[in-house]
DNA sequence: CACCCGTGGAC
DNA sequence: TGTCCAAGGGT
């Protein structure tokens, strides 16, 4: 089967079984020549980068009723827009959201640049992403490669070499499966296929559209592809938060630095989070107790312990570090997910009112 | 270029 | 419970 049989056969399986996602215009819109709103393909796509699509749809839907337009997030303020991405993960991803959407904004007149080189200019957009936006939302012969993409070229040309050394071959093979035309629909095909039928464990080969073409499957190891490199292990890291409650019930928060671990985000104050046992360091002077309970949470590259102090604090106190935050304008939901755990295990530890 | 950066679901 | 994994980007 030559390339461009494969490629018609993964846009005639697409055209019939791709999936509805709210940031997808319907094929009879297609037809008629619409476009999909580049807003909408940039943000969802954002959202997508190493997170599946489960995740993103509520947040998707929260972002564009609270911000239809990149004008409208540009002009939010940072923290509202780090609340709502609070729970997605990769932080640095909603930091660099607002950037982009100012950029485009302020430098592009609020119209996202329609050429890969353009995209690729603006925060937050690497080559994946700016290849995808200008596929799917300009019409470009771009190639776009994820996880998914390398997943289907492993196996459909049975590339043994191990990731990431075998990138650029699969990049390679990728590109001469690109159509002129509907270059977006052929991008998302693939990845569809990848999400749906050649997933990584137990792949439905028996449904795959392009099962004829699979050197994988015809040498019985696309199951096994793509091959990867070992991973190291995970160390433990230790930890102490401070959850204080004042008596008029605000809480005593922290905004975390802009970099690094969960930047940007709120936090409850606490050490620094080691391999060794970490020294006490309470946010405010009070009558500091231990929870008796620990969040464990793991990480891209450690294993957390995380020892919980709670206090009731006076109405007059003077923290050393963080900010009380009203109890009214507080939301858990606002908290990345250990720093919510936390709160979860801590907030019966306080008398209730 | 190697490392850093979250989370929840599947198995 | 532990491990792997997902529509990657920044530094």
């Amino acid at each position: 089967m030559r390339d461009a049989e494969v490629s018609r056969n993964l846009l005639d399986w697409y055209d019939v079984h791709a999936r509805d996602l709210p940031w997808r215009i319907g094929p009879a819109a297609r037809v008629s020549g619409v476009r999909p709103d580049p807003y909408a393909v940039w943000l969802s796509e954002v959202m997508l980068q190493q997170t599946t699509v489960a995740a993103v749809r509520d947040y998707f839907h929260r972002f564009t009723a609270r911000w239809p337009d990149v004008t409208a997030l540009a002009a939010a303020e940072d923290a509202q827009v780090m609340g709502e991405w609070a729970g997605l993960g990769y932080y640095a991803r909603a930091r660099n959201l607002l950037k982009c959407a100012r950029a485009v904004a302020r430098d592009h007149g609020g119209r996202f640049p329609d050429t890969r080189e353009g995209l690729l200019a603006l925060p937050g957009i690497g080559p994946y992403t700016a290849a995808a936006i200008a596929a799917i939302a300009f019409d470009r012969p771009e190639t776009v490669v994820d996880g998914n993409v390398e997943r289907v070229m492993a196996r459909l040309f049975a590339v043994e070499t191990p990731l990431p050394t075998a990138k650029p071959d699969l990049t390679a093979l990728a590109a001469r499966l690109t159509p002129a035309e509907r270059p977006g629909c052929h991008a998302q095909a693939v990845m569809d296929l990848g999400a749906t039928i050649c997933t990584p464990r137990s792949p439905a080969c028996g449904i795959c559209p392009v099962m004829a073409a699979c050197a994988g499957r015809a040498r019985g190891i696309a199951a096994d592809l793509p091959r990867k490199l070992p991973k190291g292990v995970k160390p433990t890291r230790l930890g102490l938060a401070y959850l204080g409650r004042r008596t008029d019930g605000a809480w005593l928060l922290e905004r975390r630095p802009d970099r690094g671990l969960l930047g940007g985000m709120l936090g409850w104050p606490g050490t620094d989070w080691a391999e060794t046992e970490p020294v006490s360091a309470p946010p405010a002077v009070a009558d500091w107790r231990p929870l008796g309970a620990e969040v464990r949470h793991t990480f891209t590259h450690f294993h957390l312990r995380l020892a919980l102090w709670v206090a009731d604090l006076p109405a007059d106190c003077a923290p050393a570090r963080g900010a009380f935050v009203d109890r009214h304008d507080f939301r858990p939901s606002d908290l990345p997910t250990v720093m919510r755990k936390a709160f979860d295990l801590a907030r019966g530890g306080f008398a209730s009112d």
